[in-house]
DNA sequence: TGCCATAAATGAACATGTTCAATTGTCGAG
DNA sequence: CTCGACAATTGAACATGTTCATTTATGGCA
């Protein structure tokens, strides 16, 4: 036995000891069973006995990786967060119009949250004053840096006249967030909600946002 | 026994039957002690066991008032919802600045929802999505005459010239609304939300986006 | 008044989130 | 290799939301 475990160990990566590989590879099976099992029955519907099952862990295991059955959610988004958010800031265009960098930012999390509509949806649910498990700060911290990457998005607008000169960037850019997050209930709430739809929406209502912070002569330009 | 009840039921109200007397005094009881109760202790530490206790109910009684937990959130919270409305659209003054008509709508559910900081938390988690209980339908019903008396607001401040011409008011009263929801999200984040502080935060968002819906004049004239 | 049909209420039984004392597995020291 | 210390895991026990077969209360009728 000792032997084969030896092995085991050798043809496995050697840096990280056998304590530290299980917990690895625990945490991954409860991360995958989670969240195929909110994307096929949704966050309600789901058993903490079901996921620890499929997972091929005890029970109690679950609460030993989050505190409770909705920090479990944030345990699976957690990671997805971290990909969607350098995915999209990745893809800001420089130099475009104000409302085509902001489009470009949020696009990525359309297009994830259309595949999982039904995920999503919990996740808007259980997110509202998140703040008691261990995953939350994490979540949170994300999310402040999306809208952090929003104020400076304004703010290099503003820099170079693409938007008027503006008072408060920081309070803009959570006004942005807002209205995204606002966009992003209504679109979910029909049924099969589709990325180009949800897409057009938020442009449209940025661009009656902008009509107030682009420069003057724009506007008066316009008409 | 025949003779007492009999007395009894003359001096009440004689229009209704027992059985209909009966039910309504339950459903009262079962209001305010769910409403105390999770105000005294959050929606999530209070049990249905608890709520049925107080209201000198069995606990499977609850279940033929609400269709669940959450529903009970929603039977308790209605009343209140329609109450505010009356009262904030009521408040509305007439042929003033169209902001502070808008904040005059609002106000009265920052001052409702101050008293009660932690009920307003667990209702706005529940509410997201919320359309399965009993409950949902007067609920949504009654958000929604909120977001159409809005958009009457600004057809008519655009109407009279208060506001520039605007395309689709039903957009702007729905943006307005979002807006409002992610404010209120942001107040209740902190610990102890004064009314005055929302009321301030509302006006400087509605500011921000007024500059964009108010005619090109009164922006350039502005500057 | 006595009786039936039906609405309403009941709480035991069940399902599921969560805890924690007991067990098992891992690592480093000797 | 063996052992002690500690980290990790386990699942039985408990707490609480929900269901439903049974019981109780009411109103209409003879």
């Amino acid at each position: 036995m000792a032997d084969i475990e030896s092995d085991v160990e050798r043809t496995e990566t050697a840096a990280t000891g056998r304590r530290e590989r299980n917990k690895a590879d625990k945490l991954r099976r409860i991360k995958d069973a989670a969240y195929a099992l909110f994307c096929e029955r949704g966050f309600d519907q789901t058993t903490t006995r079901e996921i620890a099952r499929r997972a091929g862990v005890a029970l109690g295991t679950l609460f030993t990786y989050a505190s409770d059955k909705r920090d479990l959610l944030f345990l699976v988004y957690n990671d997805r967060q971290d990909e969607l958010r350098r995915e999209s800031f990745a893809a800001i265009p420089e130099d475009a119009p104000f409302v085509d960098q902001i489009v470009a930012l949020f696009a990525p999390f359309y297009a994830q949250f259309a595949s999982e509509p039904g995920f999503t949806r919990d996740l808007l649910r259980e997110l509202t004053f998140y703040t008691s498990g261990v995953q939350a700060p994490r979540f949170q911290a994300g999310r402040q840096s999306i809208v952090t990457r929003v104020r400076e998005l304004v703010e290099d607008a503003a820099a170079d006249g693409r938007l008027a000169e503006i008072d408060d960037p920081g309070l803009v850019a959570e006004m942005i967030f807002g209205l995204y997050q606002s966009e992003l209930r209504r679109w979910l709430a029909g049924p099969a909600p589709r990325k180009a739809d949800g897409i057009a929406r938020l442009r449209r209502v940025l661009v009656v946002l902008s009509s107030g912070l682009a420069p003057a002569d724009s506007i008066t330009g316009g008409h």
